[in-house]
DNA sequence: TAGAGTTATTTGCACAAGCAACCATTGCGC
DNA sequence: GCGCAATGGTTGCTTGTGCAAATAACTCTA
């Protein structure tokens, strides 16, 4: 019941409620898809999203910098998460031959394997939840629009599938974009 | 490079860059907010939102668990976050007079300056980014989109406003939606 | 009213995450 | 070649989080 003509209270500011919006989404899907991964093949959300970056990626693997910039993970995080999947097999490190400092991080056959396995009910969840919503169009309008406010509030991300392809040297966009 | 006409890889499927967008976008509007909450007003995006949905509620005040129910936090989680916020001052407890279990968080004074201080900053960053970006047919093609795919994936949340408003007895809408 | 079953919230515990400090390596300027 | 700043990665420490158990209070039934 706030004035109607006068300012409006900054409590009410539509944007607050477009953010809203955008953040129950996320955890909708968030917490969709922890629980889907965990009981489909033991996966947490985000060792799935570890390793789909490293699948998607030519090569199957990318430097420990460049995977921590692609997540929400800071440098120290991304080595302690992947320690964890090294010690389930799933991914390997492996050194860069110009640089020691660095090293790659690279999806091993059980860790793709492990990934493939909980791929498909996952896509089955994603396919019901936006097909059941929209149709091709507005599907295709929403892509549009996320794609340029991702743009616009994260840019670093709309260049890192470029970045990671002249990683390893390859053509073909490595994130997802 | 995948194949055209034969079955698409599983790893190349359109909603998992789809999803891949809006997980995108979530971390660039959060990640911009921590830093423009914290050095206006020494909020963390939690406290923020925490504080936001308390003063959008008539009555300032929420239960635990409807509070809990609103964010992405589990009732433990917030248990201890409003000790910190009670610690502060800018929240405090409030016994239930009809239910001795329950307490409402309730937002004090000095908790709805500290929000109203920050406001207009996170405000100006939302017109830049929101304007910038879209017209207000786009911006409200976008909101109506993102309003049904919320709905398909956290329904909860849907009816949260409804729930939350019930809950004090009053008809506005509490929540975001 | 007594008791079984549920619900709201709080604690114990283990784990994951970030920040800052640290070590190793690289590249640059002299 | 040699020091020096910058970079990539890993560790110590502190904090925050969820799960499960515990506590308290409510509801329904007999």
């Amino acid at each position: 019941m706030a004035a109607h003509r006068t300012a409006a209270d900054p409590l009410e500011h539509p944007h607050l409620t477009t953010v809203g919006l955008l953040v129950e989404t996320h955890a909708g899907f968030t917490s969709a898809a922890e629980r889907g991964l965990g009981a489909t093949g033991g996966l947490s959300l985000q060792w799935f999203e570890l390793l789909l970056r490293l699948a998607r990626t030519p090569g199957h693997r990318l430097r420990m910098s460049a995977l921590a910039a692609q997540t929400t993970l800071s440098a120290s995080g991304l080595t302690r998460a992947v320690d964890r999947l090294e010690a389930e097999g799933l991914v390997r490190r492996e050194a860069c031959p110009t640089d020691r400092r660095s090293s790659y991080a690279a999806l091993t056959g059980e860790g793709e394997a492990r990934l493939r396995r909980v791929l498909p009910h996952h896509l089955e969840h994603l396919v019901e939840v936006f097909d059941r919503t929209f149709d091709a169009e507005e599907l295709a309008t929403l892509c549009g629009l996320l794609r340029r406010l991702r743009d616009a509030v994260n840019p670093q991300a709309a260049c890192a599938s470029s970045d990671a392809a002249v990683e390893v040297g390859a053509g073909t966009a490595a994130s997802a974009s």
